[in-house]
DNA sequence: AGTTGTCAAGCTAGT
DNA sequence: ACTAGCTTGACAACT
């Protein structure tokens, strides 16, 4: 079981995201952007390993406008000594990989340039993950989609486009309940149809439930993962009290924490800390998990 | 040096 | 018909 937290880290002073305007495009902005967040994503691993953190969302702006036609850089080869480089200090320390790419990834939009930047988006996820050389257990998660005002349709073409994908996008893509439209009931089927994992959110699924509880919609959602997907993952958050349904909490409440973590007992999965103070949370959960094992 | 409008991309729900 | 909100951050153009 492995704590997680996404792309950002507040402690140690650098950013993954640096990107810059499309309209101020230039190949040497790109190379000395994508040079400084390889740097930095390496010394957040480098923390998240002292501070027993095995797990880690990259971000998806890592490389800017890597699905944009503008970008014709070959990036891949001209950083394969640092992909490389890091790659082997994940694999090394066992990290577990994932990525969430943006809200403009809709398999099943009617729109078909919007299904054409999506492929090319998860294709470059893709790569990015490949380039690391990591194996089948590094996620790529995304929504479902929208709804269009037929979710039956919907769905069906979400499975029809999810059945085109290559192996290198298809072997890594995972579905996630969302908080308004697809809840696990939706996912489970998409998965009965393609076999695509399904990556349980439990705070999505507080928002958008189905008549499961907490441990028993882990327990749907973690029989979708084969072992070569590795050990289920999850996103965990929560309310926070006082702003709109939905919004994340600012910081993990031990006790809330800890509650869950004794009604998911018995099911191993690695826990994304969707918490707005990052790796401060992912260290506390990091000491509550290691004191519950006792 | 500090402030602030804006940023590649989609969708839904609320006005 | 239009826009806030989504994970918010941070770029870049302006005082």
């Amino acid at each position: 079981m492995k704590i997680g937290y996404p792309c950002i880290n507040r402690t140690i002073g650098c950013t993954s995201n640096a990107t810059f305007r499309l309209a101020s495009y230039a190949e040497e902005k790109l190379v000395k952007k994508i040079e400084s967040n390889l740097d930095c994503v390496l010394r957040m691993l480098q923390f998240n390993v002292a501070h027993d953190i095995l797990f880690f969302r990259i971000s998806s702006d890592i490389i800017p406008f890597a699905s944009h036609p503008i970008c014709t850089f070959d990036w891949p080869t001209h950083f394969q000594d640092t992909l490389a480089n890091i790659g082997r200090f994940i694999r090394k320390h066992s990290i577990r990989i994932s990525m969430h790419p943006d809200q403009f990834v809709v398999l099943n939009s009617p729109d078909l340039l919007v299904v054409y930047n999506s492929f090319r988006e998860l294709k470059y996820h893709c790569f990015l993950l490949d380039a690391l050389d990591l194996p089948q257990t590094a996620k790529v998660q995304i929504h479902i989609g929208g709804v269009y005002g037929d979710k039956t349709k919907a769905l069906n073409r979400f499975v029809a486009t999810y059945n085109t994908l290559p192996k290198f996008i298809k072997k890594r893509v995972v579905i996630e309940n969302d908080d308004r439209l697809y809840n696990l009931n939706d996912c489970l089927r998409v998965h009965e149809q393609t076999g695509v994992p399904v990556l349980f959110d439990v705070f999505h699924h507080k928002c958008n439930p189905t008549k499961d509880s907490v441990a028993s919609g882990l327990k749907r959602a973690a029989a979708t993962w084969k072992k070569k997907d590795g050990v289920p993952m999850i996103d965990y958050s929560a309310q926070e009290k006082g702003k709109r349904p939905g919004a994340h909490a600012e910081q993990i409440n031990s006790g809330q924490f800890k509650k869950f973590l004794k009604q998911i007992h018995g099911v191993d999965c690695d826990i994304m800390l969707e918490i707005k103070d990052k790796e401060k949370s992912a260290i506390k959960a990091v000491k509550i998990i290691s004191d519950f094992r006792l």
